[in-house]
DNA sequence: GGCTTATATTAATATATGCACATATATACA
DNA sequence: TGTATATATGTGCATATATTAATATAAGCC
């Protein structure tokens, strides 16, 4: 595993940007909209996100749009950030790490 | 998931510890050894572990042990930072994943 | 080509983080 | 109680990161 997707994952903003695109695919002016930051600002995270291999372009005309890089990364990231309802996890191991990430969100120190 | 889990493995020092103390616990004197910086950087970087609740204090004596909280933390370390062999990698989520992680290190832009 | 829209980069500043020196606290043991 | 050992905390410096205004680049459209 490389260092940087911990660095990467590590900020409010680009976690936020990430989740969002795990759902589906967005350019950059909807990722500015949605994470209320500056345009440059969002870019440079989208910048730092694509670095870390967790995210990729795709030029469509004049848009740029940002999507997870593959599917491994997209299951690993379902996996460890749990955005996924429970009803749609699958497999033992995911299930008992899913269970314990959730009580570990439960927690007052978070 | 707590982003202060990938805040706190975001940091080379921090996450050698953590491999560290995925092998078996040690006190703050060891990792100090291990590691190579400052005791007190080193208790600082504990800390900012212990937060992060990837480990926690055990006292014996004058020493402190640090160890990784739990099984399933340990479990999802194991599979996010491969540092298991292959041959001890069980499960069909986990091999395709770590897989993937193990193409993703050998990468030359890592 | 000139205009508009979308995204990235440069430059400047503010904030956060890593580090180690000095010092404090805690435990054990004579 | 005093001393040695182990770990944590206060502080300041250096560096890294986040943010934004201004500007640059790139694509589509007239």
């Amino acid at each position: 595993m490389n260092i940087l997707i911990f660095k990467a994952l590590g900020n409010e903003t680009r976690l936020k940007i990430v989740q969002t695109l795990m759902i589906k695919e967005h350019n950059v002016t909807d990722l500015t909209r949605i994470s209320g930051k500056d345009q440059t600002t969002v870019s440079r995270h989208l910048a730092t996100l694509s670095n870390a291999k967790i995210i990729n372009p795709k030029r469509i005309g004049r848009n740029i749009f940002y999507s997870i890089t593959n599917p491994e990364i997209k299951e690993w990231l379902e996996l460890t950030i749990s955005i996924k309802k429970e009803s749609e996890v699958e497999g033992t191991l995911r299930n008992r790490i899913q269970n314990f990430l959730n009580e570990q969100r439960k927690d007052p120190y978070e």
